[in-house]
DNA sequence: TTCTGTGCTAGACTTTGTCTAAACGCAATA
DNA sequence: TATTGCGTTTAGACAAAGTCTAGCACAGAA
């Protein structure tokens, strides 16, 4: 894999701070995956990182983009959406709000967390805790 | 395929008439799998209906089970439930309802809607429709 | 230098779900 | 009764997302 630094908005420390971060050990290929993550607030699959990541050169293989897309969800860094029973969506935006998906299109949209209104959650089971609440807005044309 | 009646609490006539409700022609496979689906409240995948359906003999094949869980979500005789990224898992309870995700064990719970309130919610794009709305609370042990 | 642990990789593999082409079933018609 | 037609079912091939395995590379410690 070659050193040089892919094109983008976001420079490599920024990148590599990020990581440090959120205690992930920066490699070149965790730092290529976070780069196209971060480029600009958006809903990726494993296969669209992994076709961006590879779009001039092959940087990255198919095992460490699933591997760390997996790492990356876990530490805190993006988060998982399930819309589409067909794929695992990436969401690099991790201010907290919400999904609203077209369900025709596949098109996925953030909702602003104050356009939700969510009240009391109910009671969590003893020795549990909860990890995240995920409201989805299924929508379609009439 | 045999005629013979599984042996369940709800009786075949039951089944056919909720079908025909929902506009679904209820064919010897439909009313089998539609019997599976509402012997108890519960939460399936396609593969366990499978199982189900052709636990004592074999009475209806892969395709049949895929195509007719979509065709009875699309009638809105169950729901899809996207909670787990590698399956998808079917709820034939319509009562309105939240769920609890144990991320851990990937144990299914059901939420009663009083216990989240979903206050607001937002405007939907013109010439759209709300189809529905999830709220998955996924919860992990400490 | 050798050992140990972590990370990366190609490619095989698994699993869920879809597609296809043929056969079936049943009702309406002749 | 035979025929036609349409919706349904089927086995099995297929597709696609994601996981696993075994080996290699490299860095730090002994």
């Amino acid at each position: 894999m070659k050193q040089e630094q892919r094109n983008t908005g976001l420079d490599r420390e920024t990148v590599v701070r990020k990581l440090r971060e959120h205690g992930i050990t920066p490699t070149q290929q965790r730092v290529e995956i976070a780069t196209v993550l971060f480029e600009r607030p958006q809903h990726v699959c494993a296969d669209q990182v992994l076709a961006q990541v590879n779009a001039v050169e092959s940087l990255v293989s198919k095992a460490t983009v699933y591997n760390t897309l997996g790492l990356f969800a876990k530490k805190g860094l993006i988060r998982e959406v399930l819309v589409d029973p067909a794929r695992l969506f990436y969401d690099s935006n991790m201010i907290p709000h919400h999904h609203m998906y077209h369900t025709d299109s596949g098109m996925l949209e953030d909702v602003a967390p104050g356009q939700v209104q969510l009240g009391a959650l109910p009671e969590v089971p003893e020795g549990m805790v909860i990890e995240g609440v995920d409201v989805v807005i299924r929508v379609r044309r009439i």
